[in-house]
DNA sequence: CGATTGGTTAAGCATTCACTTAAGTAACAC
DNA sequence: GTGTTACTTAAGTGAATGCTTAACCAATCG
């Protein structure tokens, strides 16, 4: 799998990447929630979502804190941040790149006369 | 896996999952490159790299283009879209949530006479 | 033409992943 | 105290993933 240093937002993609997490932190981008809260409309067993829950903090999208016997988890704001970061700046690099394409296909102009016009 | 009608949104963030899928969309936001370009600074096979850009073109997050025997592959600029427009959903409905705690603990200060002032 | 290059397909294999059930543990209810 | 609730841990299993090597095919070169 090339384990090269696991950055943070490549543990969130790969934590969206699964259809129940996405669900999971959906509905807590709608409100914070308990574990059982969480896991009583989904069609798996609780461990499984614990689970789950457990892969969405360890990376930074969530954040659950347990008061009594009642775990609460809520949508942690740096996690989205972090993957605007990263898409950001990957539009930047293509942005750039076509930019330079450009200039390239300018200065190929200014090389060669005009076709039409010489 | 609950597999639940696998939206485009969510093959993205699963191919990005991947360290090496997300070497490759590094590498194509600089700029297009054919198959064994994008393989040859990579520890693995020529088909591993080409399985990789399978997922990749299959979630949309890239396109690619034979002419002759080479395959020339670039960044797909609506997959950044798709991404960008899910976590702004998500963020706008957390920060929904959040306002409707501010409106809420509001309320409560309204119903229940200020301690201090009183 | 035959040899090489660039990609593609196929089959197999080891690991990881998404679950499961069973068995804890700790907080609260009675 | 006993029982129930809410989570947690552990162990196991089948399927999906990330590779591999060994062909295979079409385009280009000599």
């Amino acid at each position: 799998m090339l384990n090269q240093s696991q950055a943070p937002v490549e543990r969130m993609f790969q934590a969206l990447g699964d259809p129940t997490r996405r669900a999971l932190y959906e509905r807590l981008s709608r409100g914070p929630a308990s574990v059982s809260e969480l896991a009583d409309p989904l069609p798996m067993s609780l461990p499984a979502v614990f689970q789950h829950l457990q892969i969405l903090e360890a990376s930074g999208l969530i954040r659950s804190e347990k008061r009594g016997r009642v775990r609460t988890c809520r949508v942690e704001a740096g996690g989205l941040r972090e993957m605007e970061k990263w898409i950001a700046g990957r539009r930047a690099m293509w942005e750039r790149a076509l930019d330079r394409l450009g200039e390239y296909l300018a200065a190929q102009d200014d090389a060669q006369p005009p076709r039409r016009r010489g």
